[in-house]
DNA sequence: ATTTTCCTGTTTGTATACATTATCATTCGC
DNA sequence: GCGAATGATAATGTATACAAACAGGAAAAT
């Protein structure tokens, strides 16, 4: 507890648990110890529990009913349910945003990711810059979901966004260049435009229905890396929670 | 702590300050001091502090930047926003449930929920047993809540529920009967028939539609309790949260 | 008179101690 | 031999003790 980083325990337990959960460190079903955590983490068990409990509320863990909690489970439904929930409520954002009126700065300084993206993805798969997409990919997301200027839908989409697997970046990190995934790219960055424009014609339900289908394209991802790519799934962070996937720590 | 219903500290605790926050006795932006409620709601800090997260992952309360937390305050916007939020996350519900099929058994018995509220209904005010009505219209939300047969969205709706004012049954606990108070429940009941028909279809936008626009309902009790209807919102638990309702304590 | 600094009382965040409850293996009974 | 009861063990839930951070005010200096 004498380190220069001793910051928040809170914090320490809350990353340490979340890493050990997304890596596998902690296999599926295994029931979370907390003295043995707190001990490895070097926090005191009060937060690790809130930690703990915070996890829970993400979905990464779930209460056994006698008490203490373990790591969740996940089918494939259930990934799937959850970019269909992240899709609804980003639709939501979208059309208030285009109802009401975006303001016109946050409007412009999405164009302004657009363009870095458009310059991170180059036009070959040599001259893509990844890290750079994933990064610009999340920072386009999070401004879209304040453009509706409601605090409580953002603070809401926020929380369907950390769901295991559900956010906008969930198969990006960590993933290598494929042709597959530009060609995915190519085509998320046309719905991006396709949602602003919208937004800015005040089209709420046509802003609408492009944000729910731009999430879709998470779940040919998340298909991908179970299905025939699932020799690169090793680096999604937290596919191996989903069932029928069988990596384990090594 | 020799009571008989000792039973959980933690429930104690998140019952009693969610009570005090509804019923006004702890005003908008007051400070919450921990030591002080421990003592007071008889529990100590550790189960009160799980409780004050709780909250504030439900929305009552708001984390302070100095450390600990306040009652929230919330704007018409504020609660107009999470009832569309829940109206939309309940139709995902439904298109759900119609698109992918409800199991029979379940359709049946939100069946038998709405033929009790006919009943419940009578069909005067005089005849109307509004108690009775209240809970079987908390019922059948719960329980077409669950047709979609997905964890997932079940529990973010049970979430966006929780939010202050957002249920389906917020405007009506404590309420007596208004002439204007019938005939939104003649409509309500009429609209739970059409989702109910529209899932049995399989005509998944309709559902979808039909539930937004039936949450819309209780944005019609907010304003009329914010308006005209004033000097009655008195019995609204939580409506003290909103402001420019100038209710306090007594 | 105003501002700044320091002190003190209070409050939160964290650690640990305690008690109740679940878990598991062993043993006893059938 | 198998099942159920039971006791040892370990885990969680709760309470309290401690320390660091914050708020608020008084006094001193400009």
């Amino acid at each position: 507890m004498a380190e220069a980083e001793k910051k928040i325990s809170f914090q320490r337990a809350l990353m340490g648990l979340r890493e050990r959960i997304l890596t596998g460190a902690l296999g599926v079903g295994d029931r979370v110890s907390e003295v043995a955590l707190a001990r490895d983490l070097g926090v005191s068990r009060t937060p690790l529990r809130e930690a703990m409990a915070e996890l829970i509320e993400q979905g990464l863990l779930e209460r056994m009913p006698t008490g203490g909690c373990m790591v969740r489970s996940l089918t494939r439904a259930d990934v799937m349910d959850a970019i269909e929930l992240r899709g609804t409520v980003e639709g939501l954002a979208c059309r208030l945003a285009a109802e009401r009126g975006a303001d016109a700065h946050g409007l412009d300084s999405c164009d302004a990711i657009l363009a870095r993206i458009d310059t991170a993805l180059g036009g070959s798969v040599e001259q893509t810059d990844f890290e750079r997409y994933m990064d610009l990919n999340a920072q386009f997301h999070h401004r879209l979901a304040r453009l509706c200027g409601s605090a409580v839908v953002t603070r809401e989409l926020d929380r369907v966004t950390a769901m295991p697997m559900a956010g906008p970046s969930a198969f990006l990190q960590g993933q290598s260049m494929f042709p597959h995934t530009l060609r995915s790219f190519v085509v998320a960055q046309d719905q991006h435009r396709a949602i602003l424009d919208a937004i800015r014609r005040r089209e709420g339900a046509r802003a609408e229905a492009l944000a729910r289908e731009h999430a879709r394209l998470a779940l040919r991802n998340l298909d991908y890396f179970l299905g025939e790519g699932a020799r690169h799934a090793r680096r999604i962070p937290g596919i191996s929670l989903v069932a029928g996937t069988a990596l384990r720590k090594g």
